[in-house]
DNA sequence: ATCCAGGAGTCCG
DNA sequence: CGGACTCATGGA
């Protein structure tokens, strides 16, 4: 992961068949989006990296992608730190040529991979964000979970304005542990979800749940199993939470209506497909599931 | 009112 | 295990 110093910013260089672009439209993908900001062609958002608390505008003007720091002058360390999050952000290390040559004998992922070509999974660091996002989105409209998560991080989370605009940081575990599941409840979560979200607080802050204990887990399989322990964690979240977060490309929520509607416009269809057929179609797609439902997701942002 | 939305838990054979 | 039923909440 080479990058290169320039103190008040940073130059990660980037491997063929990263599309800077095709990862600014996913993070654009709605205007209710609450902990970055895309504009004039950068991403801009909240780091935490250690005790520095930074506001980074992420660019890529040429080869390399360009991280600024705006408030603040990181130390050297914590720069270095700063290209790993942004390289694992974009999910650089992935050779995805293996991906194209599968899919290039695939009717479904032929076209989508000339299309987006470039495109990444574009992933979250926390895993317990990735949690609550996903909890969050259960069942319910994107544009309602969108406003839910607002309110929790609006009410939970820690703002910094900077430059006039508001920037957040995702409510810490030790900050919903406390709350009661009428906290969330005036919030318009359900009295599941509530639950849910805060029992999940209370295992990462007493230290049973532990993010770096999971990543070091070998086999999908058992990580899966770990994830859908917690209650509220059913096969969708812990799938969906495992192609945001982890780097096994397995992870294929199938039971995702958005995955569905995907597959019903690309197959120009009228109705969507079943889960039965979506496990045949989705056969050749094997060590590649994650891969082709975020490509098959990027219909939906057009 | 009715159906849907980036599901999960539970029970049953 | 696979299926059926229940729960839960706001939006269109």
């Amino acid at each position: 992961m080479p990058w290169h110093d320039h103190r008040q910013f940073i130059e990660v260089d980037t491997p063929r068949d990263f599309s800077f672009v095709e990862g600014l439209v996913y993070l654009g993908r709605s205007s209710l989006e609450c902990m970055h900001r895309v504009k004039g062609g950068a991403l801009y958002r909240r780091l935490r990296i250690d005790t520095w608390d930074l506001v980074v505008k992420i660019e890529m003007p040429g080869e390399r992608l360009c991280v600024h720091f705006l408030n603040a002058t990181p130390p050297q360390w914590a720069r270095a730190e700063v290209a790993h999050t942004v390289w694992a952000m974009f999910d650089l290390g992935v050779e995805i040529d293996a991906f194209y040559e599968l899919a290039e004998a695939d009717p479904i992922l032929r076209g989508l991979c000339r299309k987006y070509r470039g495109l990444r999974i574009v992933k979250m660091e926390d895993l317990f964000e990735a949690l609550c996002w996903a909890i969050i989105g259960q069942q319910i409209t994107l544009g309602f979970a969108y406003t839910m998560k607002r309110r929790l991080v609006e009410t939970y989370g820690q703002r910094l304005v900077f430059g006039g605009e508001p920037y957040y940081l995702f409510p810490t575990p030790q900050a919903l542990a406390p709350l009661a599941e009428e906290d969330l409840r005036v919030l318009q979560f359900s009295r599941s979800k509530a639950g849910y979200i805060i029992e999940i607080a209370r295992r990462f802050d007493g230290g049973q749940l532990r993010q770096t204990d999971l990543a070091d887990l070998e086999d999908y399989q058992e990580l899966k199993a770990r994830l859908m322990a917690l209650k509220g964690v059913g096969p969708w979240t812990a799938d969906y939470v495992i192609l945001k977060c982890f780097r096994h490309r397995q992870a294929f929520p199938i039971a995702d209506v958005g995955l569905q509607r995907a597959l019903q416009i690309v197959l120009g269809r009228d109705n969507k497909p079943s889960l039965s057929e979506i496990r045949a179609l989705a056969k050749p797609w094997t060590g590649w599931e994650a891969y082709a439902a975020f490509y098959l997701w990027r219909v939906l942002y057009d």
